[in-house]
Parts: structure tokens; sequence; C-alpha cells
DNA sequence: TCATAATAGGTGTATATACATTTTTCTTGC
DNA sequence: GCAAGAAAAATGTATATACACCTATTATGA
């Protein structure tokens, strides 16, 4: 077997970043598609998710704990507010823009639960316990290191 | 410490596709940012690499090297093309299209290549080598599985 | 109090991503 | 040799992502 990967140029098999994004490819079109019949997106089910978790919150705290560029996010959520799965009010600081879930948010994440636990439980079959909690630590860690410097 | 994930909700630190995108985006925009003086984005870089390691490859055949969609690859060369970085011709087969890197993308991936060892050796910085080889191979084995089912 | 800083958010632009569909060309079976 | 099906690629559409820049509002300090 020949590894042309000896040569002078990068390794891409060894590129954090190319494996990643390959990774997050497959993986996000299994779970898009296993969440497709409850009409959301995987990105659109973590976006209801977490806002089901927490309550009414600011789009840059929102930003913040997502670790997702504010405008990335304002973006994000227009599908979600055209379906009436989220809604916006001004607060006091008239600047600020408080995002909630509303009730149908709520039914349709209830409803895609269990297709999210489906793509779980089949990501964990596939690594097996230990390296799936693994995993989730060394994303934590490259997540925690690049938003702290 | 009250956790409010223990109530019926999915528990998105726990979620596979959640945790992937937001490690993604945060090394993706390290390596974009390194690589931005080279004015390659991380993706680019990456497509450039591959193509400066193999020869000329049809559309199908690299994308399938990449595990990405032929569309997504259709589109990704457009700005490379455009900077005459890569160059693509008819096959025989007039459908198949070859795509080869030029010389100016050989310089340009040369030119590069000392920020991408840097952002690598950030990243094996943060989760040391043995951390960091196990990340490579689940990435790989979630990849795989993924291809194969 | 008012000028200046800082903060919250949105817009313009560009790339990345994939699905559904379409067009063109080739292959295959008869 | 031709019709039916397969294969390669492009296009239309929608979402995801972020940077640079802009606007509006609030906070601060002399």
């Amino acid at each position: 077997m020949i590894n042309r990967n000896d040569m002078s140029g990068p390794n891409l098999s060894l590129c954090a970043n190319a494996n990643l994004r390959k990774a997050m490819r497959v993986v996000s079109q299994a779970y898009d598609a296993a969440l497709k019949p409850s009409g959301l997106r995987g990105t659109q089910f973590t976006l209801l998710a977490v806002l089901d978790g927490h309550g009414e919150l600011s789009l840059t705290r929102l930003a913040e704990l997502l670790v997702l560029d504010r405008t990335t996010l304002s973006r994000n959520l227009q599908p979600l507010l055209k379906e009436k799965l989220l809604a916006i009010r001004r607060d006091t600081d008239v600047r600020v823009r408080l995002v909630a879930i509303t009730d149908a948010g709520r039914a349709r994440v209830a409803a895609a639960t269990p297709a999210w636990r489906a793509s779980q439980a089949r990501v964990e079959a596939i690594l097996g316990d230990d390296r799936f909690a693994g995993l989730l630590r060394d994303l934590d860690t490259l997540t925690e290191a690049a938003r702290t410097d």
C-alpha cells in the first residue's frame, strides 16, 4: 500500500479541520434525514431544544450558549419565526430582542425527539459508550479552548 | 448546581450532531483565520491539497474522496476556478469533467501550508497526542459507518 | 447635560452544504 | 442500430455560516 502522503505536502488524513467537517457532514445528514418527517433540520432542532430548556433569552446570550456568531443566529431564527415555532419581543431596553419557544415549537420538539433519540442511539452503537463519551469530551475541550482564547 | 436536563427534554450536551457542529465551527474559524493571509479558506485548502496529492480527477471521484455531495463540490470549485488555482477539462467521455490543480494552485498550497501546520499543532497541543489520535479515529469511524450504509 | 463609548442587533456579501430536478451523454439489451 | 435505462454534471432552491460594516440605543464621564 503506497502512502503518497509520505511526500512533502500536507497529510489531510491528519487534518483536524478536514476530518471534523467531513464527519459533521455525514452525521448532520443522518440527523437531518431522521428528523425530516418532523419538518426540522438538525440545526433547528438544536435551537428549539435549547430554548425549550431555558426561558426567554436575548439573541446575544443565545448565541453565546450555542457558540454561534450572532449574525448566524439571526439568520437561523428566520425559518423558525416564519413557522411561529419561536416568538420574539422587545425588552425594556429596546435594543434587546428576547426570543422564546412557542407552544407550537414545544410540540414540534416533542414530536421530533424520538427521531433524535434514534440518531443518538445509532452514533452510540457505532462508537460504543466509552468512545462516544470520549468524543464528546474531546469536542468540548476543543470548543472551550477556542472559545476562551 | 441544578441540571435542568434531568427533565424530560433532549439533553443537548450529549447530542453528537450539536457538539460536532459546534466544534466544527470553532475549529474552522481558527483554520480560516490562520489561513487568511494566504487567501484560502480551510475548505479550499483541503480541496487544493487533495488535488495536489492526486492527479486529475473526475468530479464524481473527487466528491467520493471528500465524502462530499457532488453538487456541493461543483459549487466549492467555483472560487478556485475563478482564481485559476484549478483547471477543468473534458474527458473523452464528454460527460466527465476532469479537475486538476494548476501551478498557481500548487504555489498557493505551499504558501498556506505553514499556517495549516501551525493550526494543526495548536489542536494537537490542546488535546495531546493520544486524544488527538483518538479523535481522528472516532471521526473516521463515524464517517465510514455513515458512508457505507 | 451632552459628547463619546459601548452594546444589541441587522444587512451586504461570500462561501459551504445538500436535496430535487433537469440536461446531456453513454451503455446495454434486444 | 435503436430504445430504455444508467451515469455525469449543472441548476433551482433553501439553509448554515461568518466577516465587515451599519444603525439605533444605552451607558459613562467630564
